[in-house]
DNA sequence: ATAACTGATACTATATTGGTATCAATTAAA
DNA sequence: TTTAATTGATACCAATATAGTATCAGTTAT
């Protein structure tokens, strides 16, 4: 069971890459060769996320994409949104098969606590808050510095 | 995004039924029917269960299938990871690509602490206490007695 | 003997996921 | 003003997963 498909992984190292670098236009080719992710694939991404108000973009030579926004707003509960669809436990076997014509299910309260569970830990992860992970680690692992710095200011 | 897959899904409802009925052998057929669930769909699911373990089968007039084990000792967790596969967050691409040769990954282990989390809350949710919050529920909600009743008694 | 069963397995249809290609429009800069 | 680097939009394709069906052989109670 495969939690975040190619669509969040993806949109996520995109948006860290853009928030290392906040506040300046990084070009979808060098986001892609950058992080080895395939460009046009990469592109539709992006252009989902700025239709969804998570970064802008600046045409033309020179353009790219930027991230304006507090990283910190941003959680891998709205990508999973964006890109799988809400996070829902059933579609919806127990709320209508078992429920029948109940408006109550009475698996619901289990179903939903999981529901809330599963989403608050994923909003608890932001993309601050991954960065801040990265940077951490740099300080600490100084032997790998060169690494994360690769990853993080290509 | 769907967490419970069909498979997840049938399969639950199967267990709840055999578990409400432990010790006799209810038919594939019976099951089916009573729950709506497709019929030879449902005989995969319970041969894939029967090679796990969780039930076991009598051939033949009057054979069936039969839950002989504590329900309480099966979880959700265990069904996810029989029809959809261990839980994990990403196939991976943050231990993959981003670590790269580095054997530890900076953010494996925020993806660990969520994988955990998730895990453990559906490893929360065995069998025997879905069955008991069903049960419950019959008692507490009079009115509708007879649909739960259905349910579990068919 | 026969009908009600499971065991095993092959098959099909549809949706999702992952990825590619193309063309038009925009813009910085030579 | 031409050109190259860029995004916008969208159509397309391949692989895989999901959901469901069909078939035939073997077992067993009656």
């Amino acid at each position: 069971m495969k939690v975040l498909t190619k669509n969040t992984d993806y949109a996520i190292r995109a948006l860290l890459a853009l928030a290392a670098r906040k506040g300046s236009y990084l070009s979808a080719k060098c986001i892609s060769t950058e992080h080895d992710i395939p460009y046009q694939f990469l592109r539709r991404l992006l252009q989902e996320m700025i239709r969804h108000g998570l970064i802008v973009s600046k045409e033309g030579v020179k353009g790219g994409f930027m991230m304006e926004m507090d990283p910190d707003t941003i959680s891998v509960t709205q990508l999973i949104e964006i890109f799988q669809g809400k996070v829902q436990v059933s579609e919806c076997m127990f709320r209508k098969q078992i429920c029948g014509n109940r408006s109550r299910c009475v698996l619901r309260h289990e179903i939903m606590r999981i529901e809330q569970v599963v989403q608050s830990e994923f909003e608890k992860v932001t993309i601050g808050k991954l960065l801040r992970d990265l940077a951490e680690a740099n300080q600490v692992i100084p032997k790998t510095a060169k690494i994360e710095q690769a990853v993080l200011n290509p």
